[in-house]
RNA sequence: CGGGGUGUAGCGCAGUCUGGUAGCGCGCCUGCUUUGGGAGCAGGAUGCCGGAGGUUCGAAUCCUCUCACCCCGACCA
């Protein structure tokens, strides 16, 4: 908990919009003092933004964590020789950032880290009995984009989850795709999000193991075709336990069982569902999982071996998901004329509390002893203390930020004994006895 | 990378065509009055006019080069 007085607080509000941001998350970061661009797709975090970036982080961590995988942390910078066993060195391209050290080594930063994690893991595992492994970082990433946009949702430098898994079989490595599946699709749920798995290209390995977790939202880049039943259907798989494969199956085939394609696969001549029935939105991706098989570890000689002793490559998958692009497209799918709508999960904090009128004694006495209670009983609340700020731009300027709750605590209402408490998002507002309302915050 | 556009105060912009030494709104600072939806009055600070060269008595303004950023397209976690 990290309570704070937005009179020592380092968040630089805008009340214009910046010229340079396109779309309404990009403008809303900007003014909400996120975020401060410092060169084409690369960004400096301030205060409220960090910390949505932690507890997006955080929350993808837990999930990573509940399904098995385990974190470690991969450099930025990797050397050119490993890229040039997987062959990727060449293949790459220009999106790829190329540096060379003091002493002309060629190295780069990292794009994804395929060849790093299958160097480490090759070098430690030799045994089918060390496996399954899934090995996850959370990194940032540099892909020198043709074109940035958007802010930090095409950003070129990102931060990026990718997870990676090694099995022994190819059946292993399905299951390990699986609980990844569920795994993405808790994650999102908890942001408040509801992520639709869709069918993607498969590259070079083919297969029906590719999915690209797309959250829908009107500004999203991409038109999404979905069949109408993902609207209501519960897609959290609660209760479903990563040991039990059956369980996995059955949620996997159901999910994946249900239409849904970008407009980039979407071919309405093929597709098997009536138009009538099918859903036609914008979607943002914020994640894609794929199986490519023995790619890396064969060309990477990451071998392992069997309980008959023969030497076979690793079955690999990985899973990417977009940790600094989900702080924006969070604001995409939330936000209203006033600002940004957060979901308590992600929210910077719990609770704005605005004392309206800083010199009056009641109103001021009263706000500081709700601030200690709160942060005592573990709210991470916003004080918005601010002298000579008038009430109009304090109420803004909460708006703007988006905390799922505040309380609004002025002369007027605390003459009646009461202060006033705003939910964000309905915009609900309810006058609360002064007396009850740290148990109604805190219950 | 192709096409288009913009660089002037922290943010949003005018001034550029027609050269004469920089302005508006917001924000910021001081004082007073204000305090329930971005206050009022008074005073004040802030600019290598993106950079370099050139033309000219004189350049934000004209010319050349250059850098940065934005938008559209193709590409993408």
């Amino acid at each position: 908990m990290f309570p704070m007085r937005l009179s020592r607080a380092f968040i630089p509000t805008l009340k214009e919009t910046p010229k340079e941001a396109e779309i309404v998350s990009h403008q809303l970061m900007l003014r909400a003092g996120m975020i401060q661009q410092t060169g084409a797709g690369i960004y400096a975090w301030l205060p409220l933004g960090l910390k949505v970036l932690r507890k997006i982080g955080d929350i993808v961590r837990e999930e990573q964590d509940r399904a098995g995988a385990q974190e470690i942390l991969m450099p930025t910078i990797q050397s050119a020789e490993l890229w040039r066993e997987s062959g990727r060195y060449d293949a790459y391209g220009k999106e790829m950032l190329r540096i060379k050290d003091r002493h002309d080594r060629e190295m780069l930063y990292g794009p994804t880290a395929e060849e790093v994690v299958t160097h480490i893991v090759r070098t430690h595992i030799r045994s089918y009995k060390d496996l399954p492994k899934n090995l996850y970082n959370i990194q940032w990433k540099f892909r020198d984009e043709i074109r940035p946009r958007f802010g930090v949702m095409r950003g070129r430098e990102f931060l990026m989850k990718d997870a990676y898994s090694f099995d022994l079989t190819e059946d292993g490595a399905r299951v390990a795709y699986k609980k990844m599946f569920l795994a993405y699709m808790r994650t999102f749920r908890r942001m408040g999000l509801k992520a639709i798995p869709m069918r993607a290209a498969t590259g070079p390995i083919g297969g029906d193991l590719s999915h690209e977790f797309i959250i829908l939202a009107q500004t999203g880049e991409s038109e999404v075709f979905a069949d109408r039943r993902w609207m209501e259907m519960d897609t959290a798989g609660e209760g479903i336990s990563y040991d039990d494969a059956a369980a996995l199956d059955g949620y996997f085939e159901k999910l994946s069982g249900l239409y849904a394609a970008t407009d980039e696969i979407h071919d309405p001549a093929s597709c098997p569902l009536d138009p009538a029935d099918i859903v036609t939105a914008r979607g943002i991706e914020v994640g894609h999982i794929f199986y490519f098989g023995t790619k890396y570890s064969a060309a990477m000689n990451a071998t392992i071996q069997s309980a008959d002793g023969a030497l076979i490559p690793a079955q690999m998958g990985s899973y990417g998901i977009g940790v600094s692009r989900l702080v924006g497209a969070i604001i995409e799918a939330g936000h209203d004329e006033s600002g940004i709508v957060w979901p308590e999960d992600v929210a910077p904090y719990d609770v704005g509390l605005l004392n309206l009128n800083t010199d009056d004694t009641a109103c001021t006495s009263f706000c500081e002893s709700l601030y200690r209670d709160l942060s005592a009983r573990g709210k991470d609340v916003l004080y918005d203390d601010r002298a000579g700020v008038r009430p109009g731009s304090k109420f803004a300027d909460m708006d703007l930020i988006g905390l799922p709750w505040q309380v609004v605590a002025g002369p007027k209402g605390l003459a009646r004994g009461v202060v006033e408490l705003k939910n964000r998002r309905t915009g609900e507002k309810q006058d609360i006895d002064v007396g009850g309302i740290l148990a109604r915050l805190v219950g």
